[in-house]
DNA sequence: AGGCTATATAGCCGATCGGTTATGCGCAAG
DNA sequence: CTTGCGCATAACCGATCGGCTATATAGCCT
């Protein structure tokens, strides 16, 4: 249960495997498709994407003889729902107000204006 | 750029840390009080607080001796950005419409049904 | 000053990471 | 049925990680 966040979070650390990501969110995509962008070799992409499916972030498909991959934007959702409950923690507690008050305006207040 | 959001990604690839954020988004603490629910030596504690800063995740605040750490909202806010950015990616393109009608019905359409 | 308290730094260790090359394996097509 | 394409796996490598112990620094408090 945790450590599904523990191996998200962990493979959204890599730039590589981000843009693996941002590329699948236009529509899913081979293995050749996704390393034409990348100046790495074609295991190293595999490896990426076996994190991304560990993580649960992607799926694989089956098209004759490619496995194209697509996005489970579940996991994408999963993962901003704990940052979401961190601001949630944040903003439903008072003590750090006495905190807030007494810091030397290191921050602006940030009381719930995200999204906007 | 890019860096910030590797690390502020593998910061939060750590449960240790994760629980660490959770705490300090009731209000601000020092290091010996994160310390106490872990078993844990001292000195990693400090080294996950770095990471943390690093990510600019928290920040070290200063009273007497103790150096309180505070939770930094807004690295979190440019986290959860880069996941609604990867989602406004996923629904603004069409492409995929065509994978998801010849899919074996792997998911549900999932197009903006998030946060219900 | 000298000691106590709070935290940071250094140096070590085994494990994991991100890359490589070499090789295996399934499927399609000539 | 062999050749070639698409991808996966294995084995290896240096770097980074997360923990440890030992030690150093910094700020109270006698």
């Amino acid at each position: 249960m945790q450590d599904r966040l523990d191996r998200t979070f962990a493979a959204l650390a890599d730039p590589t495997r981000r843009a693996i990501l941002a590329r699948l969110a236009h529509g899913e995509a081979t293995v050749a498709e996704l390393q034409k962008p990348f100046s790495i070799s074609q295991p190293a992409i595999s490896k990426h994407l076996k994190v991304l499916e560990g993580a649960g972030l992607i799926e694989r498909g089956q098209d004759r003889q490619a496995r194209p991959r697509r996005l489970r934007l579940a996991a994408v959702d999963e993962t901003s729902a704990w940052l979401d409950q961190l601001r949630s923690l944040w903003t439903d507690s008072f003590d750090r107000l006495d905190t807030l008050l007494r810091s030397p305006g290191t921050e602006a207040p940030h009381t719930q204006d995200r999204k906007g």
